[in-house]
RNA sequence: GCGGCUGUAGUUCAGUUGGUUAGAGCACUGGAUUGUGAUUCCAGGUGUCGGGGGUUCGAGUCCCCUCAGCCGCCCCA
């Protein structure tokens, strides 16, 4: 039998739902903070991507989809968004006015990576990015909007870190003493903090070794490195989400993955995750636009995992909430027409029914009816066809009333 | 990429130290009832035992390979 590829699945049925209410509620929270959606191809060239997430990342290092295409470009299948946003961005100048440009976008990423439960291939992602401004109160604007995306959602045992990673001048400095304090005491490091020291060194701070956590003890702190605009930076941050009530907590050993992060770099956890409990993250790249080749414009951005997100909700409200649509049931060939007629009037005045089509007895058409979760059974026979009304039954309840038909839309709805 | 576990009906699972025709609940299909579901009664397919190879008189059971999933690591969403 045919199968899914190792590492993608199908979405349908509850999930399906689960993912739709999401996209939904990200729509509309982020419309009201003025962001546009973007929609960038899957498939980059893999220079996007080596440039921006960076050479020495695992993304890039052993994750990538990347293959030649029959016209040999070197192409891969996007393992996140941001790079793809901020070429298309380059590609057609749409950054050359002073403007703040806000933009989300939502749809699958893809990386090469060991299954997992909420690890998929093929997985998905809704980001925002913010383009233009580089000042603590856009990181605040945008986290802002996070939060009253988790909060639409009902999101509960979240937590936020921040941290910042400073810039390119200060860092080589805090790399420095991140290496001296590792060779000080290098035999109580584990084998993969040795290579990440020389590949890393800010990896080693979040080892999960509980033997690697002890030797960090008295680790130099990143935020005491910093220079001193970055500092006030991440100062006045913190400042304006104490003020907003966005609770966060600092954490000093908070890295990310990906090369292209200045300054705020931040994450939100969950603990109803398991092992994958990394529900988001984000931060500033204000390097980045440029490197790729744009004009030199400060940014930052979030992404938050669709798959672990429906899991969430799965988790905590359980089956995503339908409004069954109720099922038109003709009985006979004259009433097969009639019920089209009136569902084509029905359905152009917006509601949401279904016609029985299969010509089957009532009984079936009952069993189907109260299997898929209609609330409502329509009947329509030669009796209700000659009196022009419909035997509406009440499936939950058990309980049957007579619908002139004129009256079917408002009692639907009501 | 590394380490461990699992795979039997649509689903949840039984299946004896290897033994002959592979089982149960739920679900499903048909009927009791050609205009009444969810309750009741009766009847019924429920299947490449993940796939391939090997050992054996004989494999769902033991061995090897492979595929898929789960758990941990790496990493991340």
């Amino acid at each position: 039998m045919a199968q899914s590829v190792k590492g993608t699945r199908d979405l349908f049925g509850n999930e399906m739902a689960w993912f739709q209410r999401i996209e939904d509620t990200a729509r509309r929270v982020f419309a009201r903070h003025g962001y546009e959606e973007i929609r960038t191809p899957v498939l980059e060239e893999i220079e996007v991507f080596k440039r921006s997430v960076g050479e020495s990342s695992d993304i890039v290092n052993k994750e990538m989809y990347e293959f030649m295409d029959k016209g040999g470009r070197h192409v891969v299948m996007r393992p996140e968004n941001t790079a793809g946003v901020v070429r298309a961005m380059i590609q057609h100048k749409l950054l050359i006015n002073n403007d703040p440009k806000l933009l989300y976008y939502i749809g699958p990423m893809f990386r090469y990576e060991r299954m997992q439960a909420g690890r998929y291939r093929q997985f998905w992602q809704i980001g925002a990015e913010s383009f233009g401004v580089a000042s603590p109160e856009s990181e605040a604007e945008s986290l802002l909007m996070l939060m009253a995306f988790l909060q639409e959602l009902g999101l509960k045992h979240l937590s936020l870190s921040i941290n910042s990673v400073g810039t390119s001048e200060c860092r080589p400095a805090f790399h420095a003493a991140i290496r001296a304090f590792f060779q000080a005491r290098e035999e109580r490091f584990c084998e993969d903090c040795h290579r990440r020291i020389d590949t890393n060194p800010l990896r080693v701070l979040d080892c999960k070794s509980p033997g690697c956590q002890a030797a960090l003890e008295g680790h130099p702190v990143i935020t005491e490195y910093l220079d001193e605009a970055s500092q006030r930076h991440h100062l006045r941050l913190k400042e304006l989400l104490t003020a907003l009530d966005v609770p966060f907590e600092e954490n000093p050993r908070l890295v990310r993955g990906l090369d292209y992060y200045t300054r705020t770099a931040f994450e939100v956890l969950s603990s109803d995750l398991g092992a994958q409990s990394a529900l988001l993250g984000g931060g500033r790249y204000d390097g980045l636009v440029k490197h790729l080749g744009g004009p030199e414009v400060p940014a930052f951005g979030w992404a938050i995992g669709l798959d672990r997100l429906a899991m969430l909700m799965q988790q905590l409200h359980g089956n995503a909430p339908l409004s069954p649509p109720a099922l038109l049931i003709p009985l006979g060939e004259a009433a097969a027409l009639k019920a089209l007629l009136l569902a084509r009037d029905w359905w152009s005045q917006g509601l949401a029914i279904q016609v029985e089509t299969r010509g089957t007895n009532l009984k079936k058409a009952l069993t189907s009816a109260n299997r898929q979760g209609s609330k409502w059974a329509l009947i329509l026979g030669d009796g209700e066809l000659e009196q022009g009304v419909v035997s509406a039954k009440d499936l939950s309840a058990g309980t049957q009333e007579t619908w002139p038909l004129e009256e079917v839309p408002a009692r639907l709805r009501g």
